[in-house]
DNA sequence: CAGTATCAGGCGAGAATGCGCATAATCCTG
DNA sequence: CAGGATTATGCGCATTCTCGCCTGATACTG
């Protein structure tokens, strides 16, 4: 068992925080063989650099947005019911419509679900929340992508997601994104996810992505494609006028959405 | 075995809180496995963080019209989570297990998601509510099976799911029905269904279904397979004793739970 | 109004924590 | 390259936290 340097550690640590949600420190010291006093000491270096939430018996992630999909749910939602709901408006009778993983895209699957009548739309899926929510969706079918789930994405990934996905069409695929970058590019957290979500947006007719405030002008390790490839970028009324001005710049259409915030 | 974080706990019962619009002490107890008393001081920590509010019993959502929740039929509950938690219970580290679709296995989900650890099974569904409350689970892995979603079902069924479901060989199938008839038949309401149920139970390795009262000799007009088939039947207790001796007499291992009826 | 269930607070055991200190490893500078 | 400075690590100890149990008070039920 090679020794780890302490950075190295650490990265180890933030590492399994994100793919488990959670770390208990018992284990840590057990699994890196160090003894408890190192391992509270590394949650305590990261919990001060932001980059995990210190509890009792352990730590979980910092922010809400990199933990479990279930902690994040219940995060700014009137906001997210916004352009959850402008994100749904885009839905024409008889598209074929891919639903990305995401808490925006979670809402604006409820919003379909709540829509009268769809008009024979078909929509797609890999993340079973969306995929539990658009069953109630009224006049379209419903398709779901199967393959191994992330429990941080909430969504199928890996190969076997990436072989169906690579079987179909959309008109239209509403991307989930966790950042977009002073360069315009959109990023996700994962390598898996982001090789899914560049291959989604490769095979669709019209992309659209709502960013809320939070993710302007900021990155995930993994860039998906520019905001520039995108046709339509939903996002928050009342945006500084700068950041407001540099995604006109970008290419695609901008709707605006009051959040009421 | 690593059990709940507190912190985490707290989160746990929070999302149990929105999704199923109150939760009673005693079973979080028994779910979490853990005191009441120590459910009673989350509870408490709750309400005055604001985050529920508290009631003789148990808890409340501190908001009450909480949005979209409308998905959450809270139909015969008791009956339904204790059998599903009958059926968790069945559920071994290390295997491999298919939910299928179904009210009962959804709460089999619920009382999985809720099981600190589950040793690194591997779970798969091709319902999507299922899924949803199994990307919840801790130690295990979640696999979804593709296709086209009936919204009777509330699951993928069709060729492209019977393609996927045919390469699985789980350990244990949590098989849903909609009847079992006096000859001892389980049924399904469709023949899409039937065909996967079918193909399903031929795959596993074991085979184990609920049947509430409600369940028992009423039959769907597509026959699934016998219920000798099967290896363990989960029933309420205190069914009439004919009844009760016809079961015992059909071969599987028989499961009383008490549901408090 | 009696009986039962639930509740809040206190108590103590055990675990987790933070801190200071000693030691070993590593870095850095002359 | 040598020696001091910095850093990482492990250990002991006092403190804090959690949790199950207990007790008396309070809320529901019939």
């Amino acid at each position: 068992m090679s020794s780890l340097l302490t950075s190295e550690r650490l990265d180890a640590i933030e590492a399994r925080l994100q793919s488990e949600g959670r770390v208990v420190a018992a284990e840590l010291a057990r699994d890196f063989d160090t003894s408890e006093d190192t391992i509270r000491r590394d949650l305590r270096a990261l919990a001060a650099a932001g980059r995990c939430r210190r509890v009792y018996g352990g730590a979980l992630p910092a922010t809400p947005s990199r933990g479990p999909v279930s902690s994040r749910a219940r995060l700014s939602a009137p906001a997210k019911d916004a352009l959850g709901a402008a994100l749904a408006r885009l839905v024409l009778p008889g598209m074929t419509v891919f639903l990305d993983a995401g808490t925006t895209n979670l809402a604006a699957a409820r919003a379909l679900a709540a829509t009268p009548d769809l008009g024979g739309a078909t929509l797609v899926t890999h993340a079973p929340a969306i995929a539990a929510a658009l069953v109630e969706a009224r006049g379209a079918s419903l398709v779901t992508i199967g393959g191994r789930v992330d429990p941080v994405i909430g969504a199928a990934i890996g190969a076997r997601a990436f072989e169906e996905v690579s079987a179909i069409r959309p008109d239209l695929l509403l991307l989930g994104t966790c950042g977009l970058d002073p360069e315009g590019a959109l990023s996700a957290h994962s390598i898996e996810d982001a090789v899914l979500k560049r291959r989604l947006a490769a095979n669709s007719g019209a992309i659209a992505t709502a960013c809320d405030r939070g993710k302007i002008d900021t990155a995930g390790p993994f860039t998906v494609i520019d905001a520039a490839t995108c046709d339509t970028l939903v996002v928050e009324a009342g945006l500084p006028p700068a950041i407001r001005a540099r995604l006109a710049e970008l290419g695609p259409e901008i709707i605006e959405v009051e959040t009421g915030a």
